[in-house]
RNA sequence: GGCGCCAUCGUCCAGCGGUUAGGACGCCGGCCUCUCAAGCCGGUAACACGGGUUCGAUUCCCGUUGGCGCUACCA
């Protein structure tokens, strides 16, 4: 399926990518993905101070990370080029030139001193602080004897007084009052654009056709539409997708934990699992199923029933949106994403099918790959770590005996070990002994793994491999 | 302050004039099971408030309250 559908995710390189930058991304890849249209990614870098490439890197990372690749963008030349507003600054000078050429911008000579006076003033009288249109009519020997004072210009646009209606694809039609706007600055005095000019004039320069971005940015659409009108470029359809919240309502923040999508990703949340959370904060599909692949995300998301209302983070559900990924996601592909959380905790396994097969029996009781090492530990070598429970276990009278007549059951085939010979093995010993259930697993769990809790144990046999398991079994029943 | 957006269980959503207000996370109990998970079964808990409109409002309108956003030569 194509269309000419063109959507864009517009981030200001000023630090990771946030969650709730990720979602808004997320949705406009989802509309594009879902209607055969195109994702751009353009970078908003005007704000000199806190725009750095470190960032820049940072937030393509998290969005390659994602999965949410772009069709045109930085590195990738889709003809509507520069994607980074810093490399586009000559375009929106023509633009503000052709606004001012037929007098529906001015330029402006006033300090931010005086401006700041003034809104002081216009606040201490309990009035909307707003521009008062003193350079609006100045005349060309007026401009030149400021201009020689030093004083270099932003460019402002005479904003025509009339309410703007706004019609959002979310939240319907939206009726902003005259009174709102004065004349606000498109060109800052060193050239540069402000956010609201520049981003109309790349969305219709790139021809884009539904701008879904953040709630926040509800106000400035009055302004980016009059930006529009004045230029003589289509509006496209508006999409303000609500803001997500704290669990206490607030605004995400860094220290109540992690918000960004580096944290996640280094927390050991698989890219599947953020996206199929993120996706369900402010959406829900029709059939109400929540666990899904991003493929069926495509299929099922609709614009129409994103929600209105702001969504609060709720680390809970992704633990548990996660945890489905991590066991029904390809194991190798968990697998590649759990090496370096093992490795990081020295735990190394040379042999990749043996360390799938440790991360495909841990990976059903896990929320976060963080967890992982902390489940495998047992299969490496080295001394084992007996928890109290498991030494109560092994301390009970029989279990040296049964250690011992597993030792040498195990001992009298010399195969490979698997599951089902340790399984029927152990049942045989048991039955010998007149030992079952509980009495009888418990304390061969605990000389084989330490702990009391853990996946099957016939697989884990299987896994830990005949030597290891003849070893513990057998030092299991040497001492008490 | 002004303007705007929002308002259903603690949380995420469903509902789009008539429902015992539904699902999911969490929490509690049970089943299953060597254990832990998973799974299954059951329980817990909500329409912010006040006016209208209507035979009938969670649903439509207005107001109040509350939350959030914008009000920059930040985005």
């Amino acid at each position: 399926m194509s269309s000419n559908i063109r959507v864009r995710f517009a981030p200001s390189p000023t630090g990771h990518l946030h969650v709730g930058g990720a979602r808004t991304a997320l949705f406009n890849w989802l509309f594009a993905r879902r209607e055969g249209g195109k994702f751009i990614v353009r970078i908003e870098d005007t704000d000199r101070v806190r725009s750095t490439e470190k960032s820049e890197r940072a937030v393509l990372e998290d969005l390659t990370w994602l999965g949410l690749t772009w069709d045109e963008g930085p590195g990738v030349d889709g003809g509507h080029g520069p994607y980074r507003q810093s490399e586009r600054l000559n375009i929106y000078r023509e633009h503000a030139e052709r606004l001012l050429a037929c007098d529906k911008a001015f330029h402006c000579y006033c300090t931010d001193e005086e401006l700041e006076e003034k809104r002081k003033k216009a606040l201490a009288e309990g009035l909307v602080p707003q521009y008062d249109g003193k350079c609006r009519d100045l005349t060309p020997a007026a401009r030149k004897e400021l201009e020689s004072e030093g004083r270099s210009p932003v460019v402002r646009l005479r904003a025509p007084l009339q309410d703007v209606a706004v019609s959002d694809l979310i939240r319907g039609d939206i009726l902003f009052k005259k009174e709102m706007l004065g004349d606000f600055i498109i060109l800052r005095s060193d050239g540069r654009p402000t956010y609201n000019f520049a981003v109309v004039v790349d969305d219709a320069l790139m021809e884009i056709t539904h701008v879904i971005r953040a709630e926040e940015h509800l106000p400035n659409t009055m302004r980016q539409v009059l930006v529009y009108e004045l230029l003589g470029y289509r509006l496209p359809v508006f999409a303000h997708v609500s803001l997500i919240v704290d669990k206490d309502r607030s605004k995400l923040s860094k220290r109540r934990g992690a918000t960004s999508v580096a944290e996640f990703r280094d927390q050991g949340y698989l890219p599947g699992g953020l996206i199929n959370y993120l996706a369900l904060l402010g959406w829900s599909p029709p059939d109400g199923e929540e666990i899904m692949p991003v493929s069926e995300l495509i299929n099922k998301f609709e614009l129409e029933r994103v929600s209105l209302s702001p969504a609060a983070f709720d680390e809970d559900k992704l633990n548990w949106v996660n945890s489905h990924h991590l066991r029904e996601e390809p194991l190798a592909d968990v697998a590649v994403l759990a090496v370096r959380f093992a490795e990081t905790h020295g735990l190394i396994e040379p042999d990749f099918a043996r360390f799938e097969a440790m991360v495909d029996l841990a990976r059903e009781g896990l929320a976060r790959l963080s967890d992982l090492p902390a489940a495998i530990s047992f299969f490496f070598d080295g001394d084992l770590e007996m928890e109290e429970e498991a030494r109560e276990w092994l301390s009970r009278d029989d279990a040296k005996q049964l250690m011992a007549s597993l030792v040498r059951r195990l001992g009298e085939s010399d195969g490979t070990i698997d599951a089902g010979l340790f399984k029927a093995t152990l049942k045989a010993a048991g039955k010998d002994a007149g030992i079952k259930g509980k009495d009888l697993f418990m304390p061969v769990r605990s000389a084989l793994t330490g702990r009391t809790h853990g996946p099957a144990l016939g697989e884990v046999a299987a896994v830990l491999g005949r030597e290891r398991v003849l070893e513990r079994l057998a030092r299991a029943a040497g001492q008490d």
